[in-house]
DNA sequence: GCATATATTTAAATTAGTTTAAAAATAAAG
DNA sequence: CTTTATTTTTAAACTAATTTAAATATATGC
């Protein structure tokens, strides 16, 4: 990459801002970045100034930030080390994956090129991390994979578990509960038209209901 | 520990002045700190006065700075991940021993209690890093060694590499093309007046001089 | 004991990042 | 269109950590 140094805040309001952005059509409003940052607004308009003027956003007054490819690029390394890490703290150290989010947080600021690279070979180059979400290679190119959320499938349908949109740990250990995890088969027994919620088939082991909620926060892959 | 949160800076300050103390018999001197901390006196008198009133040390106008009980703590289990890391860089990554402490030093701020103690079950609680510096235990002990520099030894004494005391980069790779490394087996050949240097063999195959300052950055155990 | 050298502290200024409160711009509603 | 509500920006102040320069202590030499 450039030889331009990040700091820690710089990085965490570029991943911020990039898993915004991938929402909104490309821009960022200082109150979503805000939230996510835990922030005040005068605070993120300050800083993506600041970071504006280093050339990492494209910032207008009023108008909103959107990354342009330095800081897409950056963002992209981020998220890459954020997950490989996320796959070493499940795999190898055996962390529930409803505790690796704080981990590897503070793991995604690790700036030591070869650490990456063979951290990548010793986890076998994963494409998605525990929560299924895709890591970039390290060109920062994602592995795209077609993927609907559970809400959208009918009775009788058929599913792989392949992520999770909500990565809360009160949700993660609820799917821990009823046995769902990575690569689950579902199957839809019935749609309750009343609330959109859904009787699910797991494993062809257990049924339960999901409310609608729950359905949208599972991301499958339809099988046949 | 307590739930006082240190920043990185702090951290690096105590990890810096444990090590100076460790030597000085207990105190660190605002120069020492300083050159170690490659900043100016100034910064770190300003520094330890605020950590002083965090309760972290103890410092007296002119007098120098001391580690108290908290401190000491805080340093240890710093020292205590900086080493585990180092461990996993090489072992589990296969990166080279002078390589290490870059990228060590940063995930020494890794601050999840919960990755350290998977982390050292993961390694096999190893009781020594890389570079035979000895990892405290989660209570904050060292394993003790009895140890003495090669500079020490005398003509037909042999001994076993058991750690180095420089670790420079440059210094390591010097090791490395000796093919000398931790474990390696020594015999003194010849103590040469001159200059204090000693002819040495390595490992029953290979004869080399070492400077006295070589020999005085190599710590040995020494057998029968 | 005095002069000089060295080490340390203070003072003043700077930068990154933050907060709260006030001002200004934009969006929404009637 | 105009009033109101919401969002965003600016202003002023604060903290952590730093720098350089000046002041003060301490140590050393004679
Ligand atoms: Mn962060
Ligand atoms: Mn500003
Ligand atoms: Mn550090
Ligand atoms: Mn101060």
């Amino acid at each position: 990459m450039q030889d331009i140094q990040l700091s820690l805040t710089e990085e965490d309001y570029l991943k911020a801002i990039f898993n915004i952005t991938e929402k909104n059509r490309g821009t960022a409003s200082t109150n979503d970045i805000a939230s996510s940052m835990q922030t005040s607004a005068a605070a993120v308009t300050d800083m993506v100034q600041r970071m504006a003027s280093r050339k990492l956003l494209d910032y207008e007054k009023y108008k909103g930030v959107k990354l342009n490819s330095v800081g897409i690029a950056f963002a992209t390394q981020l998220i890459r080390k954020e997950r490989l890490w996320k796959v070493f703290l499940h795999q190898k150290l055996g962390m529930d994956w409803d505790k690796l989010n704080d981990a590897a947080e503070q793991l995604k600021h690790i700036n030591t090129i070869e650490v990456i690279r063979k951290l990548e070979l010793f986890l076998g180059s994963p494409k998605y991390d525990p929560h299924g979400e895709p890591i970039p290679n390290a060109d920062g190119r994602f592995t795209l994979r077609n993927q609907t959320s559970l809400f959208n499938l009918r009775k009788t349908d058929r599913a792989k578990v392949v992520a999770v949109r909500n990565q809360s740990s009160s949700f993660l250990q609820f799917l821990d509960d009823c046995g769902i995890s990575i690569g689950s088969q579902i199957e839809v027994l019935q749609e309750i038209d009343f609330d959109l919620s859904k009787r699910i088939m797991i494993n062809d082991q257990t049924s339960i209901v999901f409310s609608s909620k729950i359905c949208q926060d599972l991301y499958v892959k339809q099988l046949n």
